[in-house]
DNA sequence: CGTCTATTTGAATGTACTCAAAAGCGGTGG
DNA sequence: CCACCGCTTTTGAGTACATTCAAATAGACG
């Protein structure tokens, strides 16, 4: 068993332990690679034709809406996944990009090859049905803050619920995510102050 | 086979094909309640120890904040699933309602039931994995829509994702889904005419 | 040191909310 | 069939929340 994989064995361990030939196959189709700060993982217009699991760094989904404005869909770090679902299981053009912020390590699992280790390997698809619910509980938490609170609120719950990412990227990015502009986020961070 | 769940039968068909035995099992396991208009599936506090099959009618799951303002996370309506999944899989006391928004009627499958319906057949494991990836894509629409939209365009695109929902459900109830008050969703729908 | 990006600040504007009141609508019972 | 009740929808005035645009300041990096 090669060491550079071994945090995402121990990912995968962590949800269901895994036998010698699961970790052998895994072995085989995980593609390892490196990414520089502010460099594309996915283009808008490609085809997403990976699951992408980050090793180290940071990465973040985003869409471009008509006016040009980018609107951070999801932040993913250490031992997270990323990847445009639609565009990966309907094989159409992504309408997404999705961007390192740090240099960051991913390993990568092309599509066929997933499908057939779910095909091999039922487990796999419980571990990542249980990853992908995961995700939504997360999602439905947002969705739920971003219909009933204030910027404020959601921008308290964010440093609450991501205490680390907080002060690894930059406020505008955390900004897009609540759905505020960068400005506004500094007069909540600045408290309003100033009477008015 | 009996005729009462035909049309889940035809839905788990329509992802993957299921051999008799796999019907059977599923019709062993599957419990029918009818639902009167505004009842409860699931309460606020208690555990959500059911996957719940929309068969006929619509059912909201809903949180209430601080302030006592309801607002609604989904709508599952005819062949749609809904659950609260932290409550279902942590077995904590759950902190949304299910409830009915027209006479329903529901199949639910009880927790255990489920999870050795998926050790038994991985096939199901996969369905559920495909179901939930699709609620998980529609998550990301609305989260999208939410960050990047004003509350007219959220409401056209609500009229176009869901045109059939639009005209079962009190408008009240879409604009506390689109994270707006029932007064403004009016103004909204009524065009703000009147110069101001 | 200079360049590029991120952050802050302020004034003016736009978007959405609050509160109150009236009007519409649907079902139910007399 | 009508009258009433409860709930939804509309309307308006006043206010609060958040954006836009412009400009200044601060930080990061080669």
């Amino acid at each position: 068993m090669s060491f550079i994989m071994d945090n995402l064995i121990a990912y995968f361990d962590s949800y269901i332990q895994l036998t010698d030939s699961e970790k052998n196959e895994l072995q085989k189709i995980l593609e390892r690679r490196t990414i520089k700060k502010n460099h594309f993982i996915l283009q808008k217009y490609d085809v997403c034709n990976h699951y992408t699991f980050i090793s180290e760094g940071i990465t973040r989904s985003y869409a471009i809406n008509d006016q040009g404005t980018e609107n951070n869909l999801k932040f993913a770090t250490e031992n997270e996944w990323i990847v445009d679902l639609h565009s990966f299981h309907s094989k159409n053009k992504s309408q997404i990009y999705i961007e390192s912020m740090e240099p960051t390590i991913i390993f990568q699992i092309e599509r066929s090859n997933l499908l057939e280790l779910f095909a091999k390997f039922p487990k796999f698809d419980t571990i990542f049905r249980v990853i992908i619910e995961d995700d939504y509980m997360r999602l439905e938490r947002r969705i739920i803050q971003n219909i009933s609170s204030k910027a404020e609120d959601r921008y308290q719950q964010f440093l609450i619920e991501y205490p680390k990412l907080s002060t690894r990227i930059p406020n505008t990015h955390i900004a897009s995510y609540l759905g505020i502009t960068p400005e506004f986020l500094s007069k909540i961070r600045g408290g309003f102050s100033k009477k008015n």
